[in-house]
DNA sequence: TCGCAATTGATAATCATTATCAATTATGAA
DNA sequence: TTCATAATTGATAATGATTATCAATTGCGA
């Protein structure tokens, strides 16, 4: 478990205290996956990856706790409209993806150009801007090759 | 019918021709209402809208209009994840959106910084960029007032 | 005008997500 | 430590947008 990882999982665990909350080790568990994952996992690798220490644990917990966190304010949801969400819960704020169109990969890339965008936004929109979400894609360099 | 619109519905109208599929008035209709509406419509808005001039419109022929005018290159779905996607049929090439948390309306702004992103995307990922979707989420100025 | 593939309308199926509910469990008070 | 109880879980049904299916209708070329 890296520096980072063990910083966003002690968040998740005070926050959750903070609301009166029940540490299960259902939820916990969840809480750590979403902590060091950095693949931006979906509903079902995150299921898939509980197995092991948990068998049979219900897609159903994953869901509640998945919505639980995101309430919480501590992980970013990538919904797609086909279905299909993914989850970044080691930046559980707005920022760009790449996503590959091929075989899903997903990656944080830098993109010093964003700067003054939302800001942009709002003074030309009159909206206040509360979240933004920026997605490219396109194919992996892996996915690439192999055509 | 502005100037813009005619020749978006003329462009839908020519290349449903040289796919040698056929004009049915639902279709047609379909095709202007997506040409013409600034509102990026949602299958519901455009079903009620054709209403009037087809009594008992099927959704499913809408759903399927629009999955074929897509195909064609012709409209822009912008898809959410909860469900319900919006249309632009005036501008099918990848652009940012303004949406409405509040009222749902979505705009297409200036934006000006939006420049050399997906080349930056590109270069710094490694990624072949197809498409992008840039969505900024907020409160239009009525909605503001309204609190 | 005909013949037929394309299209429509009605409806069932799909699929991710959410709700429901009885059984289990974490947690704090006694 | 034991208890009381509200929270949580697992199983499963319900939901809602979208897609598939299919018999009846229709656009369009021969
Ligand atoms: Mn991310
Ligand atoms: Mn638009
Ligand atoms: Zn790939
Ligand atoms: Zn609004």
């Amino acid at each position: 478990m890296s520096r980072l990882a063990k910083e966003r999982y002690a968040v998740m665990i005070e926050k959750l205290k903070r609301s009166g909350l029940k540490s299960t080790p259902q939820r916990l568990a969840i809480m750590r996956v979403l902590s060091e994952n950095k693949e931006h996992p979906s509903v079902e690798a995150i299921n898939k990856r509980l197995q092991k220490k948990f068998p049979g644990i219900s897609q159903a917990t994953v869901y509640r706790n998945i919505m639980l966190i995101k309430s919480l304010g501590e992980v970013l949801e990538i919904g797609f409209a086909g279905g299909g969400s993914r989850y970044d819960g080691r930046k559980p704020y707005s920022h760009p993806h790449v996503v590959c169109l091929e075989c899903g990969k997903i990656i944080d890339p830098e993109l010093a150009s964003l700067r003054d965008m939302t800001r942009e936004i709002a003074a030309g929109s009159g909206f206040e801007i509360k979240s933004f979400r920026l997605d490219f894609f396109g194919l992996c360099p892996a996915c690439r090759n192999r055509k």
